[in-house]
DNA sequence: CCAAGAGTTTGACTTATGTCAATCTTTTTG
DNA sequence: CAAAAAGATTGACATAAGTCAAACTCTTGG
């Protein structure tokens, strides 16, 4: 089969990982940030935050993942992010002095660190790297999303759950310890509300997958199996 | 009629207009900024710069409208922004060092003033207001984007336009003097691509708001009727 | 360990959207 | 000003995706 080079091309031009992190900046300026931080627990399915609440502070994950979504007056959900630890979230109102836009819960037992809103101000204002740091990141996340929505409005199904498995395999990872094919292990309903689809649909795509030997499926876990082709051959047929 | 009120609600929640402005910046630090710029002007249709290439400098435009698009493997365009005078781009890949991810092109004969990058990044270090102001607009256009992300992967056609016509009616208004119900003047192609359907559909679709008096259509003009009602009805049949 | 419930998968069908082709309209250019 | 080109619209049809219902499978608690 003739893959055209343009589709490689065009995947390892555009940017797709996301994730904001603060252990690249220099150990004093961590520990400045964390020193008052508390350790807060969050129960599996439990919500950290609602879209609509107030900003109180920003979050570090420790300690398992939390999905990211939005509610819709219709009762759909679409989930933006789902993040792994030593991610950094909930900071982004507060710079932009607005309500949470989304919501947060856990997918399993979590524990994470809380920075208290003025507390994270206080050392913005006087960190020019975390101030530097945050502008590099959400440049970057930006350009991220902006390929998301190309990504969410010109391509099928196919494409988009390929995407999302090349991802979620990143944040798995991630969790798990580090083993470059990780155990994605995601309820389908939420699978599909990442990838923007319905159930069915979903599950006749990961069925299509399966046949053609791109992921391998064990449970309710998913293997990815032929891991640069899996986007590629989503494209085709 | 009854309009569920959660759709006024959840629409009026979310932040979907976009756009990055210095002109709220203290009178002497936009000098600062503006102090070396070069005049630059754009033929209509031609490209200012291409996705992939390495970011010169960031741009503020005083005339005309461009379109930020993202060109595909398969042909297919995705036009992300469109931005009105005033509004500064190009920025962003300088921040987080990376090459364009976009192409942006002029709509009609432009006048764009041209700051060199790093004469832009030298400014940076040393401005706090304008560091300021680029966190607070990058984590609002996040929440603009955010929310873009839910309409294209969960509404269909109808309520993706409308809210497209929203927000051009915004930066038609912009861009023509101000009245409040704007002349948008967009290719019906371009209008296709920034709402992520083909050509056919959207004209349909517009065809659909006409007969329901929700627009007024004037040869390749359109001009929003029922402003309030035009989201909210779009989701309703 | 079995029964109930939650989560997953498959089937049949409907609806939304894409595609190709033809026609009509506006704009541009010689 | 007329011809040609570009842009817009409509129709007929194909395909992708959503919806509803039923069956299956795994998990979990009494």
């Amino acid at each position: 089969m003739i893959i055209d080079e343009k589709i490689h091309n065009s995947l390892n031009r555009f940017h797709f990982y996301s994730g904001i992190r603060f252990d690249t900046l220099p150990e004093n300026e961590q520990s400045i940030i964390f020193e008052n931080s508390k350790l807060v627990s969050l129960e599996k399915k439990k919500v950290l935050f609602r879209q609509g609440s107030f900003p109180n502070g920003i979050y570090m994950l420790k300690k398992g993942m939390v999905k990211v979504y939005q509610l819709n007056y219709d009762g759909s959900v679409q989930i933006l992010f789902i993040y792994s630890p030593c991610e950094v979230f909930g900071y982004r109102p507060i710079l932009s002095n607005e309500y949470h836009p989304v919501t947060v819960a856990a997918l399993d037992s979590c524990e994470l660190l809380f920075i208290d809103r003025n507390r994270f101000l206080e050392v913005l204002q006087k960190s020019v790297a975390l101030s530097n740091q945050l502008l590099f990141s959400l440049s970057h996340e930006f350009t991220v999303m902006t390929n998301r929505i190309n990504v969410f409005a010109q391509r099928g199904i196919k494409e988009r759950l390929a995407l999302a498995l090349l991802i979620l395999n990143e944040k798995f990872k991630n969790e798990n310890n580090g083993t470059e094919i990780a155990e994605i292990k995601l309820p389908r309903t939420d699978l599909a509300n990442f990838v923007g689809t319905s159930l069915e649909n979903l599950v006749r795509t990961l069925s299509f997958f399966k046949e053609k030997r791109l992921i391998r499926v064990k449970g309710k876990s998913i293997f990815i199996e032929h891991f640069e082709n899996l986007y590629i051959l989503s494209a085709i047929d």
